[in-house]
DNA sequence: AACGTTTTCGAAAACAGTTTCGAAAACCAT
DNA sequence: ATGGTTTTCGAAACTGTTTTCGAAAACGTT
């Protein structure tokens, strides 16, 4: 009911001075066990808590864990239950901050990171398409693949593999011209997408043909536009692989202005798996990428990197996972 | 690539005093435009950001809202996605905080609230089902129904009219002995779904049977004990209304084990539209509640307040909406 | 050149609640 | 009583920022 109690408030309640308090709180040696029974006790009663802020400027150490997002679309969000599990056994509490996306939009990650440290935090997880070359005083893992320094600690799902399966199972349906339409190519999982596809085609003796890629931006909008250029084409694919799901979705709608049918006419394969996939009308064939167990695992190489353990892998790759649906099916004869 | 810099390697960059830094960089008057420019490169050059807890200490203001949640479950990150979404447009950064877990589970929110006031933010959405009495320095909105202050405001969905759609849903399939697996006693929402459970009864003059309704506590455990009871019972139901989709999920693998098909001898409904309800092999016919909206309603009311305006509302309730699925059909002839 | 006014800048205080340090007090056994 | 060990306490220290206030510099006017 009243204002949030401070140390002081529980040290006059229990009658001992604020030293003791904070010494019983934190299981420091040297206090009487009744004293830390009776403290205890009036801790309870008042519902203190240490404040974040004063004993991080005191002692450097909070037992939180930060947690950085550009913003909390579908990936983020199933990455950030993920580190809630991998934490849920630790005595970390878990803070996501999501910050100035207003602004210039370069180098944001590097300067959230600088507000939280210092320190709010004990340790971080970027969860970040770009993550700069960044650096702070407590310890950092990287979700996704980056164009940052190459010696920080990563955990990604193997992009390039899902790509290469998505396009190979293409070909197996039988689809000769397979059209792909890219990411943002300043991101590196973008272009590992892009280099799985290939790698499926050379693998199928089947030559890369510019005219079938367009970039899309992994956007709606963008990606719409990459899709009209590409089914507008007198010779169109009869397969597009999308290098995410928004980007599938897109060139269905597209697909289905131009009075193509899904999958008769055309085959659309995402990558991601988002919830919605699965939701659609129709559900949307993609590559699931394990985007929990990628947070849990970033969260269970953080604490080990915070406990000044060494990592034994500090680039961990995860599989995706080929999730057959609807948006697919073999070529019509005629086209074939 | 070195530590964080702070105000002070900014001034010794720009060759002027840390006080001038400070004022360059927060726009006040009284520093030369080719000074403010030189600092500003300084700042630019080592990647300079306040540190949010020394800005929090001395002017009392961060820019930040903090939203607590008890853990990132379906509910509370589709919330957080919607206060996100309501932030966009605001010049607030969003800090989620989810502390705790360990220790005693009650008053936590009261706990961790105290941990981050003092303040480090200048707002709080508490999505938290008990919200005991807290208060804190800083404006204050609650999300879900609670047993906590009346003057706090709240935004929520309808679970009582959802609860009665639900059920007068199925008493129009032709049902009439429907069970009902509540919630937890101590959770305001769980209530409000009992209540609407029998005010669609009551409607339809279908008299109250206890012996149709368990407690599953919200929980997939406690909820197929709950099951077990119900559909063990000679008299058993002809359909279920479950409190929560877990509940309705845990009620529909019961059902499976003691060989009744879904929804043919029995039909089930939930409540929320997790996104995994869609999804199972048979989807699920269930309430959806708007998750996302109310987490974007409540950081518009959150900002308002913070603006100093009055609340036109201080209680906003959101409307539910029934989606049918595979998992309801009208009772057997036999049975009916 | 002298004087008053305005602009610019920097040293130092304040901020707030915690943890830690060193000393005092209490306790116990000999 | 003395020496040693716990336990307790008051006061200092800690963080990085913002702000206040006075001094210095720059400028314009006579």
């Amino acid at each position: 009911m009243m204002a949030r109690a401070t140390i002081h408030d529980v040290a006059a309640a229990a009658g001992v001075s604020v030293a003791t308090v904070s010494k019983a709180v934190n299981g420091r040696y040297g206090v009487a066990p009744e004293t830390t029974e009776r403290v205890l006790e009036a801790v309870a009663a008042l519902g203190y808590e240490s404040s974040l802020v004063a004993s991080s400027m005191r002692s450097r150490r909070t037992g939180v864990i930060g947690v950085l997002v550009a913003d909390f679309e579908p990936f983020s969000a199933e990455v950030l239950k993920g580190v809630a599990v991998g934490l849920r056994e630790s005595r970390y509490d878990l803070l996501a901050y999501s910050g100035s996306r207003h602004g210039d939009g370069q180098g944001w990650e590097r300067r959230s990171l600088s507000r939280l440290s210092g320190t709010l935090i004990d340790g971080a997880i970027m969860v970040t398409p770009t993550v700069v070359n960044v650096s702070a005083d407590v310890p950092l893992v990287a979700v996704d693949p980056h164009t940052g320094r190459a010696d920080l600690p990563t955990v990604e799902a193997d992009s390039r593999g899902g790509a290469r399966e998505a396009t190979a199972y293409l070909i197996e349906l039988g689809h000769r011209r397979i059209g792909f339409v890219a990411g943002r190519p300043d991101l590196t999982s973008s272009r590992l997408r892009d280099a799985g596809y290939r790698d499926a085609l050379a693998a199928a003796g089947i030559g890369f043909d510019p005219a079938l890629v367009r970039v899309g931006f992994y956007e709606a909008d963008t990606a719409k536009d990459a899709a009209r250029e590409l089914l507008g084409q007198r010779q169109r694919p009869t397969a597009v692989f999308a290098a995410n799901d928004l980007s599938a979705i897109a060139i269905i709608e597209v697909a289905r202005d131009l009075g193509l049918e899904v999958p008769r006419d055309i085959s659309v394969v995402g990558f991601d798996d988002v919830p919605e996939a699965s939701r659609l009308v129709l559900p949307l064939t993609t590559v699931r990428q394990p985007m929990q167990r990628i947070g849990q695992t970033a969260a269970t190489m953080l604490t080990a990197l915070m406990a000044g353990e060494t990592l034994s892998a500090t680039h961990v790759l995860l599989p995706t996972k080929l999730v057959r649906r609807a948006t697919t099916a073999p070529p019509q004869p005629a086209s074939a």
